[in-house]
DNA sequence: AAGCATACCACAAACGTTTGCGGGAATAAT
DNA sequence: ATTATTCCCGCAAACGTTTGTGGTATGCTT
């Protein structure tokens, strides 16, 4: 505690300045080059670091970036962050992980405590029942940046990274075509989220164009035990003749897979099936499960080089996408 | 940027000093009703905030709380980490979650970045190769309270909250003999690690004490993938005759429903199945995997409940454990 | 010898807050 | 009327750093 190095303590053990030694630890042409020998020699050996909070209240911000999600227990968010976390360690930042826990006020909240540390900038996943946009403007007041992604607002004014869903839709479509795996039964979630939109016009789209679209059946399921539900009614009205189960995310595809095992089905021969996810689940299956593949991962990256590019001035507002990629799995 | 509100421009409005201001929002006594009611009325209205900066350089440390973890993507770790952050946010602390990649140099580097920010106390799962506790010492002297949890160190001067792994092992045992469930083939983890050993110790204990270790089968697993090669080949020589397996983890877990399904038998009847975990994965199969349960987000409130304490003074250090309970399942 | 540039360094203000101390005015006690 | 007490409030130092400004040597040019 009283042992902590600062300059102060420095200076006076070398007899010279505060200001100087900070400047000599910091290479500035004004010092003597032994001057800065004898107080880089001394500094490391007393172990100095500068005192972050006087470097803050000084510069006027601190070098954490912020990133806001609905829920941290998410495997998507999951490797979003570990993305994040990897390049804002490189670049000498720190990560504040806040969770909104889905619900806005807490998610102000959350973004008050960002203004009142003064955060470098901060990466934001909407909760799905944000109303008003009020409280980020008043972020950009106070010249925070700031980045969405996954769940992002419809304003144009924001920067926005986030999934293809309508391509990741089409590709997940196509694959099935591809395999000949119609029918298909089609399970979507929530059907007022703007990803189930996008996702299931991107499904039905190609599913149009290839003439198919009375081959599909569309149902949505707003959590598991609705899709387990879904699964057995579905096949059993249609006396087992989908060809496929398509699922829109992790949580309904584990409810199908224990729908179709109550209906003693197997994989993938019974029917094929084929999620969307971020590639941790499907594979804890056997057969493992085929999916289209949205890396939280490469959304963190890509997330990071945005921010980057807005705090070094490039301040035009745009939305950047991510494509998804394919990986194969015994269940089509 | 230039219209934050300070105690300054408080006090220039309201022609009084910076003090008053500053003493009025905390209702120290030494300010009149009618003052404090005014100078409230004005930071209101002014949208003021403390900057953090200043108060955490006066103070001489900041309110937040870093967890620093082998790793983030472990649904444990997760759980325990939401815990902490609910607890913590209550009490006016944010959160620092920091993950060292299972690296002992990112670790002490993370520590390093802890001091550095002077946080106000710090909770740590260490590295499964952690080797020397001498960066967690240098905490100490700096004034820092330290919570090791799950993965903790061997020495006795650290405060330590950790999974009472001899009686989570002892349960799991108890409950297969009492379905009658022998022979037993049990799957552990790494046996290096302490968490395999005592678990295991509490297993084969009740097991000798009932006198069925004749009938316990014991191997070890590094990965999944090993899991699944040992159900095989075990279920093979033996002929089938396990009547259940008993695996360690929710990884050696996957492997074993690998290996079943490769072996087409189906749980309970040809095989039942009792894991341990904390209580995210065994809930996602059919049907659903009987566990004992470690619970990560219990942990992480006794934790906070810990540190709490230490920092109000109690000081003296001790370990405590956390009982685990059973989770029924369809699988056993 | 006078002028001038260069190299090096110290002074001091500022960032915004907290807090010990002291002082003046009003009230109460003697 | 004098002293003691209480109630408010302001002064100023401190936390540790960064940075603009200015100053003093030294060497160099005419």
């Amino acid at each position: 505690m009283k042992n902590t190095a600062t300059l102060k303590k420095i200076s006076d053990h070398l007899s010279i300045s505060i200001s100087t030694v900070s400047r000599a630890l910091k290479d500035h042409p004004d010092v003597a080059p032994e001057t800065k020998r004898r107080v880089k020699e001394l500094a490391a050996m007393l172990d100095y670091e500068p005192n972050a909070f006087a470097v803050n209240l000084r510069k006027k911000h601190s070098n954490v970036f912020a990133v806001v999600v609905p829920e941290i227990s998410n495997y998507f968010y999951h490797s979003f962050i570990q993305a994040v976390e990897e390049d804002a360690r490189r670049m000498g930042y720190t990560l504040m992980i806040l969770q909104s826990m889905n619900d806005p006020d807490v998610e102000e909240q959350n973004l008050r405590l960002c203004r009142h540390n003064h955060v470098a900038g901060i990466f934001v996943a909407l909760t799905s029942r944000t109303a008003h946009m009020q409280p980020f403007k008043k972020l950009e007041t106070v010249d925070i940046p700031l980045v969405f992604f996954d769940k992002v607002p419809a304003d144009e004014t924001f920067n926005k990274v986030s999934v293809a869903d309508y391509d990741t839709g089409r590709q997940a479509a196509e694959l099935l075509l591809k395999h000949r795996k119609a029918p298909v039964l089609a399970i979507f979630g929530n059907a007022q989220l703007s990803i189930t939109q996008r996702r299931e016009k991107g499904f039905t789209d190609v599913c149009r164009e290839a003439g198919t679209l009375s081959k599909l059946t569309i149902c949505y399921a707003e959590h598991a035990d609705e899709a387990v539900r879904h699964t057995v009614q579905y096949f059993q009205i249609h006396g087992k003749a989908f060809a496929s189960v398509f699922s829109m995310s992790d949580e309904i595809m584990c409810g199908v897979l224990k729908g179709l095992n109550q209906l003693q089905m197997k994989l993938p021969d019974d029917a094929a099936l084929l999620t969307i996810s971020n590639g941790f689940l499907p594979t804890l299956f056997s057969p493992e499960i085929a999916f289209v593949k949205t890396s939280g991962y490469d959304l963190g990256k890509l997330s990071f080089s945005r921010m980057m590019e807005i705090m070094s001035g490039k301040t035009f507002v745009r939305e950047n996408f991510l494509a998804s990629t394919y990986m194969p799995g015994g269940s089509l």
